[in-house]
DNA sequence: GAGTGGTCTAGACCACGAC
DNA sequence: TCGTGGTCTAGACCACTCT
């Protein structure tokens, strides 16, 4: 499913197409993440329509997640997620009880090689592009609790590419949008169940063929764009995910 | 976190309050799940708000899952979930490619006992309260596949601890509705990953210590009560489950 | 054609946040 | 006090579904 169309009437009802014109106005880069947008009533005056049908058309980029609006304030493009998220997978303890502590980061590889068939069809490229593959270890209190493997499409990471990974932040995302310009909107999380194997587990500092749990995760820009593709993997025993349903 | 009360506004503004009143008039039994409730315009004419108004108090209504519209046919009451909404979180392959079979079901065992305090808090019932135990086996064809344990309330579930186990359906949640009146509206599911005991492997066919995830779940009715515990384990290796965030 | 929910208008007033 | 989004009204007309 790409996350390039809204998830509603795309060019049916006069606040479906505003909705997909205002979209449009904020990839161009219009209004940067963070900036407000002109107020309710000075849309609905330009584009000649009633303040209820601007109201439509915002709700559907709220829900979209490309604005968010705040009572009093006016209505903003939204920043962005944090990397912090691949936490809401994993509850490690004995670190820190109350824990909403971002872990640290270290990048153990970093390297460019050639696209699979399968990455240049999902980043879009052709077959014989190029990618940054990188190996992150990530820890809490020092101790690693996290491995990651990260493939970037070149042409849009070519700054990341050159620097030093030494310096590098300890959350991807935020850099990402601070030195590429790339924000990330959406992510698609799979999981599934696996064991390590022995340079990993060594990583870990875990017995070889102990459980993990394999996170394969695809990030989309605000265009809708796959432009990450990261798998990590975390112990097994520190599982813990809830959902509901309905 | 209960889902008695609406995710939004309670009962400030004047749709919130007509929310809930319409919620009272459903929970109370005067339109059954899958009725029709009157037409928009009918319950503005008869609350005395503008229509609008009425659309969004609907509209929380639709969004917490208690009713639903439909173009053209009007606006039902929830039929609530069907309980084979467990396989969402497993792939079991070489037995059904397409697959969206639903699983057999085989009661092992059941029995009554005491609530343990835990269970007597979650159910809102006295500390010497009893409840339905109940152990299953779930197989697609033949091959099992998912072992559950299931404790319910035993005064709201009376008629179905007299019954012969031998002759359940294979999805309890329409049962629970046709033989106990009880509307599975809401569930909440938590994963974590664990090990089968010896008892669990032999019933699953696999090795002692096998890998295994773990789906605890609490199921609420439409008035938000806990009615259900639940506690279903399957074979790591077929786990496979999906998220998007924002 | 009759009845339903969905879209749209052109206003009014309220509640929140910053200055 | 001013500008913002949030609530509410009283209509009109459209699109879908059934008979």
């Amino acid at each position: 499913m790409s996350t390039a169309t809204l998830t509603q009437t795309p060019g049916q009802s006069r606040y479906g197409k505003l909705a997909l014109a205002l979209r449009d106005r904020i990839l161009q880069g219009e209004w940067a993440p963070g900036d407000m947008i002109p107020a309710e009533s000075a849309l609905a005056q330009s584009y000649g329509v009633a303040l209820g049908t601007i109201r439509q058309a915002l709700s559907l980029l709220v829900e979209d997640g490309v604005l968010q609006r705040r009572h009093g304030k006016g209505t903003f493009v939204t920043k962005g997620v944090d990397g912090a998220s691949m936490m809401r997978f994993f509850r490690f303890r004995g670190v820190d009880d109350g824990s909403s502590e971002t872990p640290q980061s270290r990048i153990l590889s970093s390297r460019l090689r050639r696209a699979t068939s399968q990455e240049a069809s999902v980043f879009g490229l052709p077959p014989d592009a190029q990618v940054l593959h990188l190996e992150r270890l990530r820890s809490l209190s020092g101790e690693p609790c996290l491995l990651e493997t990260i493939v970037l499409p070149l042409p849009l990471f070519g700054k990341l590419a050159e620097s030093d990974t030494e310096v590098w932040d300890d959350l991807l995302y935020p850099m990402y949008q601070q030195r590429c310009g790339i924000v990330i909107q959406k992510t698609q999380d799979s999981l599934s169940f696996s064991q390590l194997n022995a340079t990993q587990a060594k990583r870990l500092k875990l017995a070889a063929a102990h459980p993990c749990v394999q996170v394969e995760r695809q990030a989309f820009d605000m265009a809708g764009r796959c432009v990450e593709l990261r798998t990590t993997r975390g112990d097994a025993f520190s599982f813990k995910y809830t959902t509901q349903l309905q």
